[in-house]
DNA sequence: AATTCGGGGGG
DNA sequence: CCCCCAGAATT
């Protein structure tokens, strides 16, 4: 009887894919890598990786980087603070890579998962990784149904996930079962005609491939409503960096106004009186909806007038319209600017 | 132990 | 519409 290693690095030999960072062993890019396809699709993060490893080829050359740059380069990839918390550790590893787990797994934005991954892939170590792909392979082919998500399951799932590591190839068995998970043992309609484990997976003799893996869903989704306010005075606009305690931090935005309905007359309101007065704003965008792991945010967007007398109003950058290519904004900003035909 | 971080792709 | 993706930090 073949080992559950070997039948997955087989596969793995035959089937794995050409992937940018598998042409490396420099434990930066690797780690770059790992940071980008954190929650993240190979197909999503493939471009950013690239730019990334241009731009930024060594942990010096990302740490010597103003964290604007970083974040225009992580623009449209999501969850910012995997960009803030990578600029961070490029700039305490003082152009040096860590070398033992414990000091990879001290690296800013590196967990359990990331740690593993880079020392198995760069330094041949034998730590194994348990991913939302490793979670679903292992339900599925032992038959585990405790929840994924519970205190106790994560134990279970990194106890037997270490127990089946191989340890003559780390690294490409843990690339192994991720692949695997990815292309065959899927989320939803698994290749299980093609699979090399079809016959020793426990769900599949059960027929219990769609139940596995279980999870404890929760996700209570609340709604916001931003109305952003794109100032024309001449050919500059207003820029705003947000702050930390919300989404999107540091990344720039024009003059927004929250309301906590979507019937509220927030024109009427302190926020926007504060900012403009008694000016008019004419509706550019109506609301469009914006979705996020958790919350639903519906944004419209409103243009205002201002003559160049105008002061710039406190927290406020005043730049040309062209220049807004040069900030970093969320995707929502993005697509309202477009739909606006303003900047970008 | 529960929340909060984005955005996109596919059924 | 739904689910989930090479997760981590915070509270």
């Amino acid at each position: 009887m073949k080992s559950f290693a070997s039948i997955l690095l087989d596969w793995y030999d035959q089937h794995k894919r050409d992937l940018p960072w598998r042409h490396t062993r420099d434990p930066y890019l690797i780690w770059l890598s790992e940071i980008i396809l954190q929650q993240t699709r190979v197909a999503q993060g493939m471009e950013y990786y690239l730019r990334f490893a241009k731009r930024f080829p060594t942990p010096l050359s990302l740490a010597e980087a103003s964290e604007d740059e970083v974040l225009k380069y992580w623009q449209g990839l999501g969850y910012y603070s995997r960009a803030r918390n990578l600029h961070a550790a490029a700039k305490s590893m003082a152009g040096v890579f860590p070398r033992s787990y414990e000091g990879v797994r001290a690296l800013k934005g590196v967990g359990d998962y990331t740690a593993a991954a880079i020392c198995s892939i760069a330094y041949q170590m034998p730590y194994a990784v348990v991913d939302g792909n490793v979670y679903r392979v292992l339900a599925r082919v032992f038959g585990i149904s405790i929840a994924i998500d519970s205190p106790e399951g994560k134990k279970v799932f990194m106890q037997k996930a270490q127990q089946l590591l191989d340890g003559k190839r780390p690294g490409d068995y843990n690339q192994a079962i991720m692949d695997f998970g990815a292309m065959v043992c899927t989320p939803v309609s698994p290749q299980c005609d093609a699979c090399p484990l079809a016959k020793r997976c426990k769900a599949r003799q059960e027929k219990r491939v769609e139940e596995l893996p279980v999870k404890m869903q929760k996700t209570k989704i609340s709604s916001r409503y931003f109305h952003y306010i794109y100032v024309r005075q001449g050919n500059n606009t207003w820029l705003h960096k947000r702050g930390p305690g919300d989404v999107w931090q540091n990344l720039y935005e024009p003059p927004l106004v929250e309301s906590q309905t979507p019937e509220e007359n927030w024109l009427a309101g302190a926020a926007y009186k504060r900012l403009f007065g008694r000016r008019k704003a004419m509706l550019k965008v109506p609301p469009v909806k914006h979705v996020l792991s958790h919350r639903v945010i519906y944004a419209d967007l409103s243009e205002v007038d201002l003559p160049s007398s105008c002061p710039v109003a406190e927290g406020f950058l005043c730049v040309s319209a062209k220049e807004i290519p040069q900030y970093a904004v969320s995707r929502l900003v993005q697509k309202l600017l477009e739909k606006a035909k303003v900047g970008i």
